[in-house]
DNA sequence: GCATGTCAAGTTGTG
DNA sequence: CACAACTTGACATGC
């Protein structure tokens, strides 16, 4: 069974998180800054049971939470840990909450933090900060049930191969709670999977294939050819597969690639169907370009597993089991 | 009220 | 050399 995935944001559902700049928290004592930050944490904590749920009733099977669900948490002089936080106990509450509700709901939650977490860099301040960020959001992950943090190669600095050493090096000395949870995607302009397959299979964690990046920085392998590498890397670890695809907003001609509002159905791989597995959607017009997919591809929603047996009205009935 | 400029962080490629 | 591109919106500020 396929399921797309929401990224991080809604369109249309009147579900917002919000957040703060570090120049304006700067300006406030440390009982007024956690004062502020601890009611922007609630908010956000609230919208991701929202969300949740609003995943759920469009029948969407998976959502990437967004990095900054508190924000400016790792944050090095306004940074800060729930219990210092006002109402950090029921923070934690409502966080633990998801973790069942998504269970209920078996929708998939992810973490994908920004191009700012990286393993590669030769800078100890870079790696430091990336450390940071991602004892961060293993935290998150382990209290809400995300059981994916993905990120990228980082930077290649002149030296692929040394890069792609220390990157191994980091990795491997991650603890386990994040080297469990941690996958690598191919990048745009750096990282192929050709270059980050080995890499994988040297430090047994998955490789996350978006089909667009790979389309803006090609390597030998076909889309087939790359499909099947990544999923054997998550088949390995007895997991189900992540991918990510979205279409560029003005074709292919331009230089720079950024995101259409919409998936071209045209861009999506024909042997994807096929398959088991998360499927992520960059889209800007976030949950319309999911459904819009949805029903051009024919998928029906995502439902959970004995979860109201009654809307199976999709027409495809042989596709099934 | 509402428009608008400004956000923590790294790296690469473009103009 | 500065700026945009990467999940891109939300917020503080000033009219």
């Amino acid at each position: 069974m396929l399921r797309l995935g929401l990224c991080c944001l809604f369109k249309e559902a009147p579900i917002r998180f919000r957040s703060a700049t570090a120049k304006y928290v700067k300006k406030l004592d440390r009982a007024g800054q956690l004062a502020r930050l601890g009611e922007l944490c609630l908010d956000n904590a609230l919208a991701l049971v929202a969300a949740v749920e609003e995943v759920h009733r469009l029948g969407i099977g998976a959502f990437r939470v967004s990095s900054p669900l508190l924000p400016l948490y790792t944050h090095p002089e306004v940074g800060y840990r729930l219990e210092e936080l006002p109402s950090g106990e029921e923070i934690t509450k409502i966080l633990s909450s998801v973790k069942a509700l998504k269970e209920r709901y078996q929708i998939r939650l992810s973490f994908h933090p920004d191009q700012f977490t990286l393993l590669s860099s030769p800078r100890p301040e870079v790696t430091a900060a990336s450390l940071k960020e991602l004892d961060y959001q293993v935290m998150l992950a382990v209290l809400i049930g995300a059981d994916v943090i993905n990120i990228h190669g980082g930077g290649v600095y002149g030296d692929k191969s040394s890069a792609l050493l220390r990157l191994v090096e980091q990795v491997s000395a991650l603890p386990d709670p994040i080297r469990s949870r941690l996958s690598l995607e191919n990048d745009d302009h750096s990282y192929t999977v050709r270059d980050l397959l080995p890499v994988c299979e040297k430090l047994s964690i998955p490789l996350v294939y978006d089909v667009h990046h790979h389309r803006c920085n090609p390597d030998d392998l076909t889309i087939s050819e790359a499909t099947e590498a990544c999923m054997q890397s998550w088949r390995q670890l007895e997991r189900e597969p992540h991918f990510h695809i979205s279409s560029p907003k003005f074709g292919w001609q331009g230089k720079p690639k950024p995101h259409a509002d919409f998936i071209d159905k045209d861009d999506f791989p024909e042997e994807w169907l096929q398959i088991d597995a998360t499927i992520d959607i960059e889209a800007k017009a976030k949950e319309l370009a999911v459904l819009k997919l949805q029903k051009e591809l024919a998928l029906p929603p995502w439902c959970a597993a004995g979860d109201s047996p009654v809307q199976r009205h999709s027409a495809k009935s042989e596709s099934g089991s």
